[in-house]
RNA sequence: GGCCCGGUAGCUCAGUUGGUAGAGCAACGGACUGAAAAUCCGUGUGUCGCCGGUUCAAUCCCGGCUUGGGCCA
C-alpha cells in the first residue's frame, strides 16, 4: 500500500508522514521536485535528518546541484524504489507536493529514450511563427497548446524530432486508475490561514540565512542552475544581481509561494482522489476503512 | 477659520467634451506526460463619498454636507 501525503506547500506534510511512518514502520520516499537536490536547504524548508526519527527517507538529497532531474529520471528512480519496498512488504508513505511526480510515479506516464537535439532556431522563432511550426508536425498538439505557452510548444516539437512520434500520439489516459494500491491525503487548511503561514515561514526562512544560502550556492555553481527555478532561490538571485532589494525578494518570495500553493490545490483536486485530513488518525482510519468495504 | 487638491473594484489609479466605467496588482477559476516550486490560459455589478439641483439622461455640470491631504492665517 502507498500512502501519499501531498497538498500545497506550507501545510505541514513533512511531521505527518513522519509519524504515519513510524506507527505503519513504513518508508518515506520524497516526492519534491526540489528536495532532490543537495545544497537546497534554508529555501525549500528541507527537513533535517534528525527530524527523520530513524525513518527511511528515499530519493532525497541526493542530486548534484548542477545536474537537470527531471519527471523522466524520477519515475524510474521511484519504481525501483517502490517495487522494491512492496516485495519486502514494507508500506511506502509517498510525500511531497509535486503533483507530476507523483502522476508521473504512479501512473502510466510513457517516456521514451530520446537524443538530445539542437533546438536553436526554434528558440529564435516568435511565439506565433513556432506556434505555427507545430502545427505543420502535430496538428492536434497544436491545438491543445495555447500559442503563448512556449515551453510547452518547444517540447512538442522536441518529442517529434527526438522521439520520432507525435506528442498527440502518446496515449494519455485519463482517469485512469494508478499502477499501484495506493490512496491520496492531504492536510486540510483554510486558505487564508495558509497564505498567512506562508508569509511566516518565508519571513522566518530570511532570519535564519536564506541570502547567506543562496549567495554561497551561486557563487559555487553560478546562476544558471535548473535547481534556482525554485522558489526562494530566484528571487534571491535576482536581489544579488541588484535587481530588487532585500524587502522586493521577499514580498515576491511570499507572493510565488502563495500563486504556487494555488496552482497545487487545482491540480490536487482534479488530478488525484484526495482525502482532506486534519490528523494522521484520521489517514489511519481512512486507510483502515478503505480496505475493509 | 480661508484657499487648493483629492474620495471610482480588496489595493494603487485611469476615464467618461453628460448616454451608468477600465488598467496594473491582488483574488478566484482552469490547463498540465522529459525545467512542474516550471509554463500558460480564463474571470471585473463597482450604491464612481453622501444629499439635493439642472437635464430626456449625472460618476461627470451646479450647490450643500462629509472625509483625507496640502498651503495660508
Amino acid at each position: 500500500m502507498i500512502y501519499v501525503i501531498t497538498g500545497p506547500t506550507c501545510t505541514g506534510k513533512d511531521a505527518f508522514a513522519i509519524e504515519l511512518a513510524k506507527r505503519l514502520g513504513g518508508e518515506i520516499i520524497n516526492a519534491d521536485a526540489f528536495h532532490v537536490y543537495k545544497g537546497l536547504i534554508i529555501g525549500t524548508n528541507k527537513p533535517k535528518e534528525e527530524d527523520f526519527q530513524g525513518v527511511k527517507h528515499h530519493l532525497f538529497d541526493f542530486i548534484e546541484l548542477d545536474d537537470n532531474y527531471s519527471i523522466a529520471r524520477y519515475q524510474k528512480d521511484a519504481r525501483l524504489i517502490i517495487e522494491d519496498l512492496l516485495d519486502r512488504n514494507i508500506p511506502i508513505i509517498m510525500l511531497g507536493g509535486s503533483g507530476l511526480y507523483i502522476k508521473a510515479a504512479l501512473f502510466d506516464y510513457r517516456f521514451k529514450e530520446e537524443d538530445k537535439i539542437d533546438m536553436a532556431i526554434y528558440d529564435a522563432m516568435d511565439n506565433k511563427t513556432l506556434h505555427e511550426s507545430l502545427k505543420a508536425i502535430d496538428h492536434a498538439a497544436a491545438n491543445n497548446i495555447h500559442p503563448n505557452n512556449r515551453r510547452r510548444v518547444m517540447r512538442a516539437i522536441q518529442i517529434f524530432l527526438a522521439q520520432g512520434i507525435r506528442k498527440s500520439d502518446i496515449p494519455i489516459l485519463r482517469n485512469e486508475r494508478p499502477l499501484y494500491e495506493c490512496m491520496f491525503f492531504g492536510i486540510e487548511f483554510d486558505r487564508g490561514d495558509l497564505y498567512l503561514r506562508i508569509v511566516s515561514r518565508v519571513t522566518r526562512m530570511m532570519n535564519e540565512g536564506l541570502i547567506r544560502e543562496v549567495k554561497q550556492l551561486s557563487e559555487k555553481y553560478g546562476d544558471n542552475q535548473q535547481a534556482f527555478n525554485a522558489i526562494g532561490y530566484k528571487e534571491i538571485i535576482e536581489h544579488l544581481q541588484g535587481i530588487t532589494s532585500k524587502e522586493e525578494a521577499l514580498s515576491n518570495i511570499i507572493s510565488n509561494t502563495r500563486h504556487y500553493a494555488k496552482r497545487q490545490i487545482t491540480f490536487f483536486r482534479h488530478q488525484f482522489d484526495m482525502h482532506w485530513v486534519k490528523t494522521v488518525d484520521d489517514i489511519i482510519r481512512i486507510a483502515h476503512h478503505g480496505k475493509t468495504s
